[in-house]
DNA sequence: GCCAACGTTGGC
DNA sequence: GCCAACGTTGGC
């Protein structure tokens, strides 16, 4: 999962203890959180946009999907007057602090650790903000944070 | 700050 | 259903 750290960092959310994953907008984001992710699940936590990117933590899945609230207020940026609350359009998990890395494993690094090569965040023109990592990539890159 | 890559919107 | 225009993402 990634998230601009001028926004919300693995730092923010060690503090906060857990946090709703809300204002995503992209369909294709969606459905991992709404069909996919289940309680106890682990998660990468990327920083997107930052000095270097990279992964910085793990996190892990604490809620069954629910609707994003946010779609909802419209004084939240994140508004969507289109998703009707009878039949959310956007929905989120709560994501819980598991683990800080020692430092960021940065983009330049998995890039060159030898199993990664099929990563989807190391896709040229990946911008999706979700994306499914499998087991044998989590573990090789476990073992570096 | 630039800009390539991509997703979405809306006229037709 | 096509596709140009537009907005966003995110590495650099």
């Amino acid at each position: 999962m990634k998230s601009e750290p001028s926004a919300f960092s693995i730092q923010a959310l060690k503090r906060k203890g857990s946090e709703p994953w809300d204002g995503v907008r992209n369909y294709q984001a969606r459905n991992f959180m709404r069909d996919e992710m289940k309680p106890g699940d682990l998660v990468l936590f990327y920083h997107s946009n930052a000095e270097p990117s990279g992964i910085a933590g793990i996190a892990k899945i604490k809620s069954a999907s629910r609707p994003d609230p946010t779609a909802f207020d419209p004084k939240n940026i994140h508004f969507d007057p289109s998703s009707d609350p009878n039949n959310p359009r956007w929905w989120l998990v709560d994501v819980e602090f598991v683990k800080e890395a020692k430092q960021i494993i940065s983009l330049d690094t998995l890039r060159n650790t030898k199993g990664l090569e099929e990563m989807l965040v190391l896709r040229k023109g990946q911008r999706l903000s979700i994306m499914p990592v499998n087991s044998r990539e989590f573990k090789i890159i476990e073992k570096l944070i």
